[in-house]
DNA sequence: TTGTAATAGTTACTTTTGTAACTAACAAGG
DNA sequence: CCTTGTTAGTTACAAAAGTAACTATTACAA
């Protein structure tokens, strides 16, 4: 049935990233989730208050281009189970900046260190010219 | 506040692979559904059908793995709209025979042709040495 | 001013997904 | 045959994500 023109789906990158990102995210995502529950979004924010600083909604959102209603919800999220404040901008107020809380701190500390811990494990299963040209190539494939 | 044994989100495998993931399949996804309605689960189970021949829903699910329900699901969608048949097997009759219709077979030719340009813009933007070792690298951490 | 457009973020509503429980059919040992 | 366990696939219910419309505020130009 594989007509001779056919490109197999292991050989179609959007298809091969996904399954790599799908396989690659599983372990990471049973930390985060069982030991803080969190979903995706919530621990992308508290990563980028962790490691930028104080930062926006809409600053974390174009950053991590994450969509702003998943921002909105996930900051919801974090601010209620105090892993994060909010704190109205004095002179644009419609903005809000978002900063972690001692918990949300110890939170980002924790899973940071599982991360990294994490993506040496990935990493150690690569040569190290792989791997370096692995993480360019994602980034170059990651800008649109 | 980035402290020095912090490593940036954009070293983390899972990350960035996620990044590249989601970048690269915008436009895809935009063609199938777009054009078809369909899914992410419902382009895989067309591919598989188009690519490998009749196959039954597990079969398709351990292959790509994707969970049983999604399949459930994606198979459910894509026979009522006359994508695929269903025929139950004679001597195990908890399985069914999966295979395009005409119309399947039509859509599978026209999105895998899509996906062959699209997938070789992709590549254009990378050196030949980068696209090679990528998917290598990919299908290596794909296996879990 | 004041009217129009833009921006930050939220909410309501719908669709999709995740989880677990379920039905139906087969397998294999007693 | 029966019981127990396994496998294929479905379904019910709950959680999450997508979309568009919304509020509130700021910007800016007539």
């Amino acid at each position: 049935m594989t007509a001779k023109g056919d490109f197999d789906l292991q050989d179609f990158l959007p298809y091969l990233l996904n399954q790599a990102a799908e396989a690659s995210s599983l372990e990471f995502q049973q930390v985060y989730k069982d030991r803080y529950g969190m979903l995706r979004a919530e621990w992308r924010v508290l990563f980028h208050l962790g490691l930028y600083g104080q930062m926006t909604a809409g600053e974390i959102g174009r950053r991590a281009r994450i969509h702003k209603t998943k921002i909105s919800r996930a900051v919801h999220r974090l601010s209620e189970r105090r892993f994060i404040t909010r704190r109205k901008d004095n002179i644009d107020r419609r903005v809000e900046h978002l900063a972690l809380t001692g918990q949300g701190a110890a939170a980002y500390r924790d899973l940071s260190d599982v991360a990294r811990v994490y993506d040496a494990a990935l990493t150690a299963r690569l040569t190290p010219a792989e791997a370096a040209l692995l993480r360019s190539t994602l980034k170059k494939l990651a800008d649109v």
